[in-house]
Parts: C-alpha cells; sequence; structure tokens
DNA sequence: TCCGTTGTATCACAGGCGTGATAGAAAGGC
DNA sequence: GCCTTTCTATCACGCCTGTGATACAACGGA
C-alpha cells in the first residue's frame, strides 16, 4: 500500500535536478526557481521539501558526500586484503580506488564539479564550512589509509614519511580533478591515470627489492 | 604639471578593492556596489572607468595574470644561469620559483584566493573562459620550463616523462594552493614547502650518481 | 463521510542587482 | 573669461532573488 508520494524520493529528485544545474550553469546562477524548473516541480513543491535554499544547499552537498563515501567504502571492500596480491597488481588496486576521486567519466566529472563550486563557496559561506572540512579530512583519511596498507604489504619504498605523503599524494588527486574540471581539453582523463599511475610507482619498491610484508 | 586623477591609478585602486572584496565575501557576493564601497568611490564613479561589470572582472582578472606573470619574470631573472649552481642549490631555486605560485603569504593567498573564485567561475562564464585557459597554459609553460632546464643542468633523473611530469607537479602546486587556501587549518605554508621540495626531491638524480651537465 | 495531514500551486513583498539616463561639479586648453 | 572634456553623484527602471502567507486539491485513517 504505497503512498501516492515517496518523501525521500522527491528529495532524491529534487537533489539530482540541483546536481544538473550546478553542472550546466555554476552554483551561482542555481535558484530555487532554476531546480525547481529542472525538477519539473513547482516552487512551491519544492520548498515543501526544503523549508529554505540553505536547506536544500547542504542537504545536497551531505547526500553527494554520502554517495561518494559509500561508493569508496564498497571499493575498499570490493578489494578485501591487499597483503595477499602481487605488488604490481598492488599499485593498480590503490590507483583504482584513488580514481574514484578523479572525474574519469561523466558520473564522476559531475561529482567532482558540484563538489568544487560548493567548496569553494564554502570558503565564504559558514553554512558549508563544516561539510567541506568534514570533506577534506575523509579525503585525507583515505589517502592516508591506502599509503598505509600499501606501505604494511611491503609495497612502498622505505623511508617515506607519512605525513607528506599524504598531502602530497591528496593535493596531486586535488589538483589533477581541479584541472581536468576546469580544462578538460588540456586535461583528459587518460592522463590523470597516467599521472597517478607514475605517482604511486615512484612511492613504490624499486623492482627486485624484497618486500617487508608480513 | 598633474592632472588631478590619473585613471590608471584610479583603476588599479578599483581592481585592488575588488580583490579585497573577493577575498572577504567570495566572487558571489562581489557586486559592483560592494566594490565601489570598498574603493570609497561612488558607483557613478566606477562605472566611469568601467563600462560594465563584465568589463571589471575582465580587467581584474588580467591584472592579476600580468601582475603574477611579471613576478615570475622577475624571479627568473633573479636566478639567472641554473647550470653553474651545485645540484642541491638548484632545487632550492626551482622550489623557491614554484613557491611564487603557492599561498604562503597573505598576498600570494589573496591571489590564489581569487585566481580560484575566477576559475570556477570562468568554467560557467564564457568571459572568463579565454583567460582561465591561458593562464592553465602559461602555468603548464613554467612548469615544463622549471623541469627541461633541471634536466639540463643534469640535476634530475634520467628516463622522466616530461609531458606526464609536467603535468604531475601542475597538478601538485594547484592541489596544494586549493587546499592551502580552502583549508589554511589542515595544510599551512610550511608543509606546503616541504611537500613541494620532497616532489623536487624524488625528481632529482640520487645523490652520488654523477650528472651530465656539460 | 468527515477530518487532519500532506502535497501542490500562486500571489505578494522586500531587497539586491546591473544599467541607462541625467545633472552638476571640476579641470584644463584657449 | 568661456567651452569642452573629464569626473562625480543620484535617480529610476526592470529583473531576479528568497521567502512568508494563503488557498486549494488529494490522500488516508476514523
Amino acid at each position: 500500500m504505497p503512498k501516492h508520494v515517496d518523501p525521500d524520493a522527491r528529495r532524491r529528485l529534487v537533489v539530482d535536478a540541483l546536481f544538473r544545474v550546478v553542472v550546466r550553469e555554476g552554483l551561482q546562477r542555481t535558484s530555487l526557481r532554476a531546480v525547481a524548473s529542472e525538477a519539473q516541480l513547482n516552487i512551491g513543491s519544492l520548498r515543501h521539501y526544503f523549508a529554505s535554499q540553505q536547506d536544500l544547499m547542504r542537504f545536497a552537498m551531505q547526500s553527494m558526500l554520502d554517495r561518494v563515501g559509500s561508493r569508496l567504502l564498497e571499493h575498499v571492500e570490493r578489494i578485501g586484503d591487499l597483503g595477499r596480491r602481487p605488488r604490481p597488481e598492488q599499485l593498480q588496486l590503490a590507483a583504482g580506488l584513488l580514481a574514484e576521486l578523479l572525474p574519469l567519466d561523466e558520473h564522476r566529472r559531475a561529482e567532482v564539479t558540484v563538489f568544487l563550486d560548493f567548496n569553494t563557496a564554502a570558503r565564504t559561506s559558514p553554512a558549508f564550512g563544516d561539510l567541506s572540512r568534514q570533506a577534506a579530512e575523509g579525503e585525507r583519511r583515505l589517502v592516508r589509509r591506502v599509503l598505509t596498507r600499501l606501505d604494511a604489504s611491503g609495497a612502498l619504498r622505505p623511508g617515506l614519511d607519512t605525513d607528506v605523503e599524504t598531502e602530497r599524494l591528496t593535493a596531486l588527486l586535488d589538483g589533477l580533478s581541479l584541472s581536468a574540471v576546469l580544462h578538460p581539453e588540456i586535461l583528459n582523463p587518460r592522463e590523470c591515470v597516467d599521472v597517478l599511475l607514475t605517482h604511486l610507482g615512484d612511492l613504490s619498491r624499486p623492482d627486485g627489492t624484497p618486500g617487508s610484508a608480513h
């Protein structure tokens, strides 16, 4: 006995419409009316589900963070135990996981685009400050975790400073995302992957060196 | 016999006011009235020097690109010939030059902040598209030039792919700038420099290996 | 059937925006 | 002195924004 409207589905519909508007027009021109129109809803209906513009914006950003977070978690579980893989595959798997954050297809491109707009807005908009910070910390936790796991299974060069390498790899991912979104004609997805693989290769133990796994 | 007002000085004054507003409020809230108020000018006066908002915005971004460009040029000349320096100093000098692009002090932080806001806006605003692209290409030219000069003086590991390394270092710089501007509590200037030096160190020829310079 | 809840749709308001028009002050060549 | 150019200042217009208020339809349990 389903209710004729599912509020959660409605909110998702609105959020998806908002994402499309942000991607197409930029956050600056993403007004309530534009989102309502994109969702083919009356602005009155939209406001029935979101009390204010700020509510909608926060909900949308939180939704995106949740989606990315659960996708990453899923990917981590799919990989399973890293220690029992051969070393080249370890690096490949790590790259595949981190590439979830790169705009390599239209879906991730849209995510990164919206994410960038939200984060730049968050700099001067207190309403998003906590979400932006939480996202930045989450990204660093992921990167650090990838690095420590690689290191634990002996894939990495000895003597690396984890703090510095975490910031370095995070900056690399952020910079690649930024360029790929803002200047796709300069940096295409294949080059992004090349750079990421090169970086991980540089961090890895030289071929022939025995790892210290276990 | 000085004229009572110097139009160029007036424009510079307005542009500086615009930068302050963008840094403080974000590009979204940077209206003509806000800039005029910040410059302590009447909006009518402001519009006497800039025909339209778009004119002002373009002029401001172009001004910033010019300033950064000439500062980089000056720094390059100050360094002079790289070949006749000892290798550790070569890396240090390269890092110092590239660090002109990082938000390490308040002045550069303001620049990078404005630059970021302009570039995200440029994604969906055709008026800034060309300037944004030109800046991205300029940054890559600089990075590539630094890398090839280091390589020519024998400071770099052999076998590096210049295209990939250019994108890698560019992404690293962009990512560091992004994080340092959006999350200064997570990434401070010292860490930025650490990461940059670590990266250049990784690219450099291992100690004890004779360089191929001259 | 009645009624409360939920959803849809519309109007109106105040506020900010860029911009065109215009009036008046100030400056400088003659 | 005057006249032209440059600069300053203000008004008004149309547009778009978020939001409060309100009316009306539709649903679901009693």
